[in-house]
DNA sequence: GTTTTTTTGCAAATCATTTGCATTTGGAAG
DNA sequence: CTTCCAAATGCAAATGATTTGCAAAAAAAC
């Protein structure tokens, strides 16, 4: 199943402090604040200091292992695998729905056309009341 | 032409800082910072405080006047008027163009139908290399 | 093992944004 | 057009996420 295959970037050093923050990424289903993972860690008995997280945030978001993200009224930003970077927001609970199949592919071309860009990436987030938020 | 009809929301004052940082807004083309707003009032001659923007672009944003949105790499947020929410940057010189035709519409509907869920509002955002930068 | 270079942890520094509070202002009411 | 009060402003101080300097610890190289 959804099996990620995440790995230290050529020319990086393994360290477990690396390796752990690798693990709490693969395993999140949404994007993830620095001090959430720190959190994390702590629960798994990891200890390790939000500076050393926040460097290999942006080391890992340099070499595109990760896109950083920021959510509307927060003012942290958010680390998530490139497969988790468009996601769907429940204005209500909080609740974070990634969006799958990427709409934003079908347009690319459009955009290529329109404006020449050379397109290298892209970040798309939605808002809204979630069906069970609804119901209320 | 780009004629906006930028308004203060029922409930509250009309003050001329207020005023002043509406028609920044109207007439930037792509999504501002606050510093940006304040700079640019100062050549106008107009002496407002950084607070005092701060304070009117949130109730802005709350009263769905003006979008709040963060560029990559970039540790400030950036306000524009809901028209110029979706943008392109490019990734070597900086320029921002607006996707006028927003691509998003057309895909609402299937998102709705995958998730369910009833959707608010949302913000795209695309990185590439403009035609400039591509000849260099 | 020893050396060299990267990485980490800690504490202090940054910097955008927020907040407390006294003062000013808009505009409703008289 | 004066009076009055809530809303808005400015300033300085506080906040909080993120960054940075530096010495110690740990990888990978030798």
């Amino acid at each position: 199943m959804g099996e990620q295959k995440l790995f230290i970037p050529k020319g990086y050093r393994k360290t477990k402090q690396r390796e752990a923050i690798l693990k709490v990424l693969e395993r999140a289903e949404y994007p993830i604040t620095a001090e959430h993972i720190f959190m994390e860690l702590k629960n798994d008995g990891i200890d390790i200091s939000l500076s050393t997280i926040y460097r290999n945030l942006e080391m890992l978001t340099k070499e595109g292992l990760t896109v950083k993200s920021y959510m509307m009224n927060e003012d942290k930003a958010r680390y998530a695998l490139p497969d988790k970077k468009n996601y769907l927001v429940c204005e209500k609970c909080g609740k974070i729905v990634i969006i799958d199949n990427c709409p934003f592919d079908k347009f690319k071309e459009e955009l290529i056309e329109v404006h020449g860009f050379d397109i290298t990436g892209h970040s798309i987030e939605v808002y809204g009341i979630c069906p069970e938020c609804q119901k209320k």
